[in-house]
DNA sequence: CTGAAAGCGCTTACAG
DNA sequence: CTGAAAGCGCTTACAG
């Protein structure tokens, strides 16, 4: 490619500006609509027209304006993370696994906290979505569990990707966390351990994942002979302050349980807490389990034995889903609850008063 | 404003699509070019003019293209976050602030998490950048203090504020949370405490806020007559681990402080470790004081006392700069970093050994 | 497999 | 204070 000394009107100029798919289409002698099908990867294009175009493209360092492309297309070349957990170490691993699967694509990720309690709620979905005529969002717990947040994105022919830790959904707009098999993870290590009087905090009904943890951790535990008596499950917030409450509670009963599963790492740190306050060692008087090995879970002491969530390796799937590439899920395992030993938990001091239940 | 029965070519038929501009300048009777004035607050239109467009607006619940206004104009309705603090509440609560601050304006958030010491930091950066042409960025530390970035922004002639301890710019690019008034109520706190013998841990020296934290603490403690001897001072990384370590350190010294200040609440949750570790009770043999009030600060056992940085209104105020509205800085205190008294600092149990130093 | 035309919904000069 | 024209950089039908 020679440039011209100063020939204006040369075919071959190679423009200072930010080069535009006219030049393209100038410097590599066809029209910019086949250029257009490059860019767009399709495949009615011969393959030396192609390589040609493909080579000005690498030379100029052209990119195409995404705002063109967008009002061209109909739509934005932005991804939508929608959420309202409130957990910082959540949202942000599920950005960054959201950022891993948009890289090179073009897209950039917009972000939306919002509250389904809100009156305003879904109008402000909406006009999020509309206004900037997103090319799709990634719905995380427990908005994503919200049938009406589904049914608006269906209704504005939005597409979307639900991210819950079961199928909500036809399996196109899934990604499934299982949950579930996290609560059976925490089950059979308490059993391991010895454990028999095991009591139970669950996160709110309005998360869906309250209801898997518990009931994989209960299934595990029947599946060893165990049973979870009701008066040991407890209704919490998925809140470090709910955790001490309901930790207390529960280490105040007559036959206090000597193991307890939190189903997060917040609740855990709570009972942590209310351990201490009563004067209880932790693991020697009682085991404690979370559920997230976020952060917390490392920093509080004892360090807390848990159950890892997968969320930034989540994200990159959901994303992938959304911009129709094949699942990559090279690992599978790699997407699943699992359990990680640390040094809240340990063998039953005192056998002998008996399981209830 | 009458809909006329079926007349498709009816001066005021209300379009079932997305109204656009055209829609709007056909029912209000004006050109397009009057409309797009009155969308940008143009103050050249005739006041009624402006009030029979913005009923038209109203009615139809008209909202302006963000993407074609963006290819017109040159610069996307886009602001981006540039960040590389890995803290997620940090993270959160910024582009919490920075939300607040651009509700109604029609311009998103795109978050662009980097690594200063990557290769490809600035070409990614600017590509970030060029490829969306966003409207302005804001910086956070320590991106916010990488001289090069700044210098970035102005070669591509991006608008951009940086947040940092201390100013590093021109006014209107700087947004000051000046930690260093944060060190001094750290200091006051220990030194009212009757504390004389103190500790402190800092940042890594490649954030400025490990320097102006210091200082304002080293300050404060010698206008009260205290010294930091060498010796008391030691070098984290404002990590959980370095926390540990560094406060094992001082507190093996031969003698050891009775407070430690650590420059963030990771640290300093990291110093209530090793302490335990120790066999050291707090705050009865140890004060210790963070640096945050982030949530582990009241997650960790004792609660810490720490000094609280209001990160959100932080980010509230950046993106009003950014986008030219005036400060909206009501309350200027709330702004500042404040002392929050909780369960980890007390006066010193024993005396008598006299100040170092 | 490739292209000329029209259009996406706005804004920027330029007139008046 | 208001408007007609041209253009931002792409893509969608529609031809060939």
């Amino acid at each position: 490619m020679n440039k011209a000394p100063r020939a204006q009107d040369d075919a071959s100029e190679i423009p200072r500006r930010r080069p535009t798919i006219n030049d393209i289409a100038r410097l590599a002698g066809v029209s910019k609509k086949t250029v257009s099908r490059v860019i767009n990867a399709s495949p009615f294009v011969r393959s030396d027209t192609r390589e040609r175009i493909e080579a000005v493209i690498a030379e100029l360092g052209y990119a195409p304006d995404p705002q063109a492309r967008g009002l061209a297309y109909g739509r934005a070349f932005l991804i939508g993370l929608v959420y309202d957990n409130p957990n910082p170490q959540y949202v942000v691993n599920m950005q960054l696994g959201l950022l891993d699967g948009m890289r090179g694509s073009g897209f950039e990720l917009v972000v939306h906290p919002c509250d389904r309690n809100s009156p305003t709620f879904l109008d402000d979905l909406r006009a999020f979505i509309e206004r900037q005529r997103l090319f799709g969002v990634v719905l995380t717990p427990s908005v994503s569990e919200d049938e009406r947040a589904a049914k608006l994105m269906a209704d504005i022919g939005c597409a979307y990707v639900r991210v819950a830790s079961v199928s909500l959904d036809t399996p196109e707009h899934m990604i499934e966390t299982r949950d579930r098999l996290g609560g059976r993870e925490a089950a059979r290590h308490l059993a391991d351990l010895g454990h028999t009087r095991i009591g139970f905090i669950s996160g709110p009904p309005t998360f869906r994942s309250s209801y898997e943890r518990r009931s994989g951790f209960e299934e595990a535990l029947n599946e060893r002979g165990l049973t979870l008596p009701k008066a040991y499950v407890l209704e919490g917030g998925y809140t470090f302050e709910s955790g001490i409450e309901r930790g207390r509670e529960l280490l105040q009963l007559e036959q206090r349980p000597t193991a307890i599963f939190a189903a997060n790492d917040e609740m855990a740190a709570g009972v942590l807490q209310a351990a201490r306050q009563l004067g209880l060692s932790i693991p020697e008087d009682l085991s404690v389990v979370g559920f997230d090995d976020f952060q917390i879970a490392s920093r509080v002491w004892p360090a807390l034995t848990t159950i890892r969530t997968p969320t930034r390796e989540i994200g990159r799937l959901a994303v992938g889903r959304l911009l129709g590439l094949e699942d990559d899920d090279r690992d599978p395992k790699s997407r699943l609850p699992s359990l990680v030993v640390r040094d809240s938990t340990a063998a039953p001091k005192t056998q002998g008063f008996g399981a209830s239940g």
